[in-house]
DNA sequence: AGTAAAAAGTGAACGATGTTCATATTTTTG
DNA sequence: CAAAAATATGAACATCGTTCACTTTTTACT
């Protein structure tokens, strides 16, 4: 590899480490090109000799987050010992705990507004995905009859369930649960439907 | 009411219309305090002389939003001759067609940041908490010997978690429900909800 | 009615921000 | 080693929200 490629690629992860820490320290909305430059050690240009803009610095970062996702629900399907039904409870619950103790990163993920017609890299739909994949896995274990199909819509029913009680209840200005009653009623909501859809 | 604080009412109800115009129209990213003076036909400073800044503006027209909100669940909550199961399938539908007809204001009431320990109004968290009203109530018929506190929990997971699937189903970017299926699924999700827990 | 005080209105100016671009520097090529 | 290509630079630009010294209007009082 040439040396200036070198320098390029190497500025290109050096950036996506600082938005990384600038992310879990201070939040999305915090993130500032000027600051980027002077924690990487490089003019506020070259930014933009690496990235085409801010929001594509954005999507390496938040990259790195849905990976850490993928980790922590990979480690919590790989416990199945007690059979699908508490591997579903599990990933639930490490999703609330990966929301709670990575919040910012979280929020990043979720909250940053790209702009209209913005096109996310194929990879960061394919790294969504794999996450269903690990809701998948077990669902398909309680129903050996269902289509993929049916599957994959009930394995995205409940991820956005899920979703939708950690964020309500992480924000502080909305009705979400309070964060102490979250896992009980992750487990109440998961466990009913999979009762109800034997 | 005397004549200038009779202007300063008016110019407080002429920049919320056209918050909620511009919103609707191009979603609350866009909103300019220099379009929204040009729109109301003041100057620019004006504006800071009704509002403290525009996170404040903003608050009055996402209140209009809640409000509509609440409007329209409390028409399906009203349709309750098919009784408290059918009206909470209806609620959840209810919530979907206004986030899919009124996407850009529903989006606004969410997916604005307001600054860190920016204090939202009481009625803010009262409006809110109307929403919930509406979800108790059939619950409570359901289940007469749970406890409010009970019903509460209950309500604010159900809300939660149908505002998972429409949010997400809503968002190009993420791994939500298509839309054709969202309606499906939220009655399965309701009704086994309701099934697993009478 | 007249006048002083208070309130409201004004828009130029400020500071912050993402992005661009002419220029300088470095690296590669022949 | 010199020309060309790539990369680095930071001043400058456009666009924001917000402020503030100043003007105009309204109110209060005699």
């Amino acid at each position: 590899m040439s040396k200036a490629s070198q320098r390029k690629a190497q500025l290109h992860i050096d950036l996506i480490d600082a938005a990384e820490k600038r992310i879990a320290e201070h939040g999305i909305t915090q993130l500032r090109a000027r600051d980027l430059a002077r924690d990487v050690g490089c003019s506020l240009g070259s930014i933009y000799n690496v990235f085409d803009d801010l929001h594509a610095l954005i999507v390496h970062a938040n990259a790195r987050t849905l990976m850490a996702i993928d980790e922590v629900m990979a480690a919590a399907a790989a416990n199945d010992d007690d059979g699908p039904r508490a591997v579903m409870i599990n990933l639930a619950w490490t999703y609330f705990d990966f929301a709670t103790n990575y919040n910012k990163p979280w929020r990043g993920l979720f909250d940053h507004v790209f702009p209209k017609n913005y096109d996310l890299p194929e990879w960061m739909y394919e790294g969504q995905l794999k996450l269903l994949n690990h809701i998948e896995k077990p669902l398909a274990e309680l129903w050996p009859n269902a289509t993929t199909e049916e599957i994959s819509l009930i394995s995205r029913t409940l991820f956005s369930a899920v979703h939708g009680v950690v964020e309500l209840s992480l924000d502080d200005r909305t009705v979400g649960l309070p964060p102490e009653s979250v896992r009980n009623q992750l487990e109440i909501l998961i466990t009913s439907f999979l009762d109800g859809n034997e």
